[in-house]
DNA sequence: AAAATCTGCAACCAAACGGTTGCATATATG
DNA sequence: CATATATGCAACCGTTTGGTTGCAGATTTT
């Protein structure tokens, strides 16, 4: 069973799931109004993010508040870098093409 | 059948395909040769990125070059971008902490 | 105390995933 | 021309995924 961030964010619905929870702490109950599935599947959702350190769970009587932990997901961030110079390096190549055909025009 | 980034990112294998082919494009056998699978599970990969539309192909005569096209790779780094406010704001928490123990300390 | 509500677990199911092997096609090499 | 090489497709297979329903435990509410 793969537990990593990359696998977490995978599925639309966690994606979701994590935009929701970035606004503000939700219980299970509360964020599958949002969704046309069981409660059951996003609380099966809630535990995979949480497996992947994803949120944190805070018990409130028989509630239980979910909330985003953003640091883990660092982690993509960390790994897309290593492609931000690629496409960086594309827009300075279309920046000076830009250039050239407006030296031309002038 | 998804085909999008998220999904395309969520294998380690084909994670480390993509940032073999930062470095250089490659044919699919050469790429094999830097995995512990067979070289038509490399193939089938290369298909799902191809779909996905992250790597390029340029035929050789019999070879077939492959190569990372990152602008698709922007969608995952727009997508994390609302989440990065939230763990800039913790660094900034850390700070603050930080600052208040060292004049504590004097 | 009884009923209602919130949550998570278990069992089940169809579909997707990641791998394999075998084969067909196209190109390069002897 | 015959052989070797590079690639991709198809069929198959075990495991994982994402969903369902039913149920049990804990906490509120009446």
């Amino acid at each position: 069973m793969r537990r990593d961030p990359f696998q977490a964010i995978a599925d639309p619905t966690r994606r979701s799931i994590l935009v929701l929870l970035a606004v503000q702490a939700m219980t299970p109950g509360a964020l599958a109004t949002h969704f046309d599935t069981s409660r059951q599947a996003i609380s099966k959702h809630l535990r995979i993010l949480s497996e992947c350190e994803l949120v944190r769970t805070v018990p409130h009587g028989r509630e239980v508040e979910y909330s985003l932990r953003p640091e883990r997901m660092q982690e993509i961030d960390r790994w897309l870098d290593q492609f931000k110079r690629l496409w960086q390096q594309r827009f300075e190549q279309l920046d000076e093409v830009l250039t050239t055909l407006k030296k031309e025009r002038s």
